[in-house]
DNA sequence: TTCGCCATGTAAGCGGTTACATGATTGG
DNA sequence: CCAATCATGTAACCGCTTACATGGCGAA
């Protein structure tokens, strides 16, 4: 039996509440709007393919606009099974990457007010992202996703993750950028 | 001239504090302990070979224990401005991968007892980690790292991120524990 | 004497990104 | 008429992981 990516899971992800089209999957995977994982296009049709012969999900097909035929994928039973299996193992955990992290550590070889810029256009940049969660997660609680029992709660529930996880990072970007606003402002009169 | 990977500016972050060889490299590089980048030993030796070829790193070679020289890196004038110019750079933010949230995603599909357990499973697991990093963070600030004019302030600064990321995580996963508790009941007297 | 550490390197393979390719329909 | 959207696919490249390879030194 053919191993199945973790990229291969995600798409099982996806398609658990229903069936859905190539093109519709590639839409939802291509920015991470909760649940994090992302996927191009050129990743997807492939390993559609691959599921497919492992016999994880069957499609239908019926002329689309296009040149070619439009495939609407679903899960088989055996990709149910395969999915609830994968779901409860113990999970590797990656060690993350994080290139602003990274540059951190050898701060002190930067321009403090160039680096503070760098740190506050960073903080805007998840503030705006943090209010398209908290406006996605505002919509999901109002239509009672917030029960463990409703079947979108595991939306819910990534969304939840964003918002416990964005305000920490906010508040780091500004605490390091008034560190380096002290720093400048030492290097300037001393 | 040739562009720098990421993989090869955290190299450079790595040597910014003073000369290295490159085992103690492959050594810092194996966990993530406060910035968050990783690298293979594999990764790092012809990386270490790019960098000397672009002249932003040098070496002194000397007869060490095994078949080949022992080479101690250092930073050239060139790699140092280098580095300082991409720490500053706007910091292009790539969607995060999360095997976990992903499939928090899909928990419907799944027994709700046996995912409450590696939600449990995983909160231990950062539980152990957040006290490792404790201890460290305490360590530097214990020797005046906290200051941002101290040369270990960058370190100090990857820690405190950690210090306020861990908690969060370990909480959500507690929340996801608890309403998976809740289901497992209802489900078995109805 | 066997195991782990120091120390440097190579090779194969997988996963992900960027770009290319085709073509119909709908809206400005 | 042009651009965006729907819709499916391929090709080249890069970065990362896993595994292989060599060999001296010190400790159990």
């Amino acid at each position: 039996m053919a191993t199945v990516s973790t990229l291969g899971y995600a798409l099982l992800c996806v398609l658990h509440r229903g069936p859905l089209t190539g093109y519709d999957i590639v839409r939802r995977m291509r920015r991470p709007i909760g649940y994090y994982w992302t996927a191009q296009q050129s990743q997807i049709y492939p390993e559609l393919a691959r599921l497919s012969a492992a016999g994880l999900i069957e499609h239908e097909a019926d002329s689309g606009p296009g040149p070619r035929q439009r495939k609407t994928h679903r899960l088989t039973t055996a990709g149910r099974e395969a999915l609830a299996e994968w779901l409860v193992r113990p999970a590797v955990v990656r060690p993350p990457r994080d290139e602003t992290v990274l540059r951190t550590y050898a701060l002190a070889m930067a321009d403090p007010t160039a680096m503070r810029e760098m740190y506050l256009a960073e903080a805007e940049t998840y503030e705006r992202q943090l209010a398209d969660f908290t406006g996605q997660h505002a919509e999901l609680a109002a239509r009672g996703a917030g029960d463990p029992t409703h079947p979108e709660f595991g939306a819910y529930a990534t969304l939840e993750f964003a918002l416990l996880r964005y305000p920490s990072r906010i508040q780091w970007c500004r605490w390091l950028a008034d560190r380096l606003a002290e720093l400048a402002s030492r290097n300037a009169k001393p």
